[in-house]
DNA sequence: CAGTATCCCTCAAGATACTG
DNA sequence: CAGTATCTTGAGGGATACTG
């Protein structure tokens, strides 16, 4: 995001995703939304961002196409801001996260929330990337195919 | 990352993983050295970025220990930056962004370059959030327990 | 080649005041 | 309450020169 600069190399869908949530709170903000918040002033507070900011940050979600605003639902004037299908598939970048920043960013016994199964009451298993017969794949039998 | 400002939420790991590889540089310096770059040229000519940023990013990730430094294998007096486990572990980060940047960042047809399997030369199937159970997971059926 | 040091500029971000 | 507008600051980032 932010530079709209020529990203380096533009045929990388990663660099691609980085570009529009690769900042400090685009992400912090679908996480927001994931559970649960649509108001401008649900954000704010969660986040304690500056209110410029946020705004900003709205609009390029919006623009993005990853939320979308609806009237709303309490008949008040203002907006709600929703995750678009495209937002929602977002999930698994923000579980991707989120299970590292457990695995590696807390200490032993550091408390921190997490995220549970509703139906189980269960954490969220560890998710793994699969090759296509379905076993374990780790990065070293994987490589990137260039492309023109 | 960069802002050691205490970030909203510390007992969110979300948040704590966005302060660390949330900027525009470091996870495509890290999907760079999945792709087996280690030197800091490599990455200076890939990524097209300033070299005192790319000095800056690469102490940083040495820093949170998800890049070591080696001395190089060519007998070089030069360092050779490479993943540590911790680093490694971001593999599903950097996979979850790809993956999402392929199905929604790019045009029908345009061409994009991509993860294969070595040893089957295919594409990497879409990672998915799985239940305990092994059963697909949407994130309507999870939530965040929050902690004290 | 692998960095470090310096200069500069833009923009992200914060604070705050203002408006419907 | 939901934003917008304005001002200021500081960090992120680029360009380039310098050094071992």
């Amino acid at each position: 995001m932010a530079g709209h600069k020529s990203m380096n190399d533009e045929s990388c869908p990663v660099a691609r995703s980085v570009d529009i949530v690769g900042d400090r709170w685009s992400l912090l903000i679908v996480r927001d939304a994931f559970d649960g918040m649509s108001r401008f002033g649900d954000f704010q507070r969660s986040l304690g961002m500056a209110r410029n900011i946020l705004s900003d940050r709205l609009h390029r979600l919006v623009e993005a196409g990853i939320l979308e605003t609806r009237a709303a639902s309490d008949g008040s004037a203002y907006q709600e801001y929703v995750l678009t299908a495209k937002g929602e598939s977002l999930f698994t970048v923000v579980l991707a996260l989120r299970q590292w920043g457990e695995a590696h960013l807390f200490a032993r016994g550091e408390r921190h929330s997490q995220l549970i199964d509703k139906r189980t009451g269960k954490p969220i298993p560890l998710m793994a990337p699969k090759a296509s017969d379905g076993r374990g794949l780790q990065h070293a039998n994987t490589e990137v195919r260039k492309v023109s």
